[in-house]
DNA sequence: ACACAACCGGACAGCCCATTCCACTTGGCT
DNA sequence: AGCCAAGTGGAATGGGCTGTCCGGTTGTGT
């Protein structure tokens, strides 16, 4: 009989001992810190600091970079899935395709890091993939609704989706205080090209100053623009 | 009298001793060929390795890196003004519009550190900051000439340009093997949204699998995303 | 209360990077 | 031919990062 593998938070494999569980726990915590704030390109020994443990600790629990970020994101990639499934139930087709792609980005928006996760593949995560995939379905339910109900242009093509995302990422990274707005107004021309029809108010872009003032910003932040 | 600071290839200084000139001219070739497959991020140390000189050598001649993406991208630059001044110049409002933005970014998509100097600032670099502005200056006619003409929306604002430049940057750091595609079909996007009426064709999606792949082949690659 | 497996964190090795220093070489002028 | 300012490359310094090792500590079941 095994100790009955339930219980605490989730399904881990054998159960820790409680101080380990603990540091797991503050460790996920200091990483989600650091990543929401600068992305997955966060070393693992500034989270180990911020979290207050031992690198090894750090190491022992998380041999893989990936295996942390799929410790980090799975909740917000749950609150992902939910903004699908609600959107999918929405009476107004369009309302649920385009209020569905303004969560997203909005999410994206609050937090770097995910804005990164979700512009790439983590197979070994399988909690993390399998709930992007049940909402990329729950986004093709949405596609063909709102291209039924004539709101959504024919020719878009889920890799549009993809591309917006990846493109909003961009924007977040570059836009440095100005990004919550640059961003909207992104979102905004984009649903815009999106609409079977004459469609209805932009966001207001950033002011020029603003916009300027972020982007100059970046030069020392950056890891290349990072690159 | 001063020896005649004018020949050879620009206003340097004060004319270096013909070898230095061309390890300057080997460095800065060097440069062009890391920064484009790797954006900004490239190391100096791995420039002068690729140039053949000593470290030292590099850093005697640009002691800022920011000279050094001055040096290498004044050309790209050029070639971006150049397509400016000749858009204000084109017959059709909307042509000019369009084919320009659509230039500018097929320069992003051929070379990724050209993609991150349009999204950043060099306030150092005059020659580069000079010929952005004025290309700018040229894009702000021809938004005039587009409204006038009836074929650009009038919640149009320069700063949507800045944006989809950034936008542009982020596709093509993620898209991976797709990127071009992606970013056409990015553009395409964006100019449906600006245009005032029912606009034209679309660039096709890259396809499904050609995008996944891309994604995935970016999990080494980079540097955090780095962003 | 005790023993031991699980766990901890600091130290360390190996890498890459930016930046400075210095002893040596060389182009260019006379 | 010979001088010397200009220029050179490599070594050295100091930093950060990943990933491993190991002597010591502590939770936990008995």
């Amino acid at each position: 009989m095994e100790p009955s593998p339930e219980s605490p938070s989730c399904e881990r494999a054998r159960r820790l001992r409680s101080d380990a569980e603990q540091n797991r726990e503050r460790i996920v915590e200091a990483a989600r810190a650091v990543y929401r704030r600068e992305g997955l390109g966060g070393s693992m020994a500034h989270i180990a600091r911020t979290a207050g443990v031992g690198i090894a600790t750090l190491f022992r629990r998380f041999p893989d970079r990936s295996e942390l970020v799929a410790a980090v994101f799975e909740d917000a990639m749950e609150a992902n899935l939910a903004a699908a499934v609600e959107a999918r139930g929405a009476a107004d087709a369009w309302e649920g395709f385009s209020g569905y792609i303004e969560t997203v980005c909005g999410l994206q928006a609050e937090n770097r890091g995910f804005a990164e996760v979700l512009t790439m593949n983590f197979g070994s995560a399988k909690g993390l993939e399998r709930r992007r995939q049940e909402a990329f379905d729950a986004f093709l339910e949405l596609i063909d609704r709102a291209k039924a109900a004539g709101r959504l242009r024919a020719d878009f093509t889920p890799e549009d989706f993809l591309i917006l995302l990846m493109a909003n990422a961009g924007v977040l990274g570059a836009a440095g205080d100005a990004a919550p707005e640059a961003s909207r107004r992104l979102v905004g021309q984009m649903l815009r090209a999106f609409a079977a029809e004459g469609s209805g108010d932009l966001p207001p872009s950033p002011s020029p100053k603003r916009l300027l003032r972020g982007i100059v910003r970046r030069r020392r932040a950056s890891g290349a623009a990072s690159a």
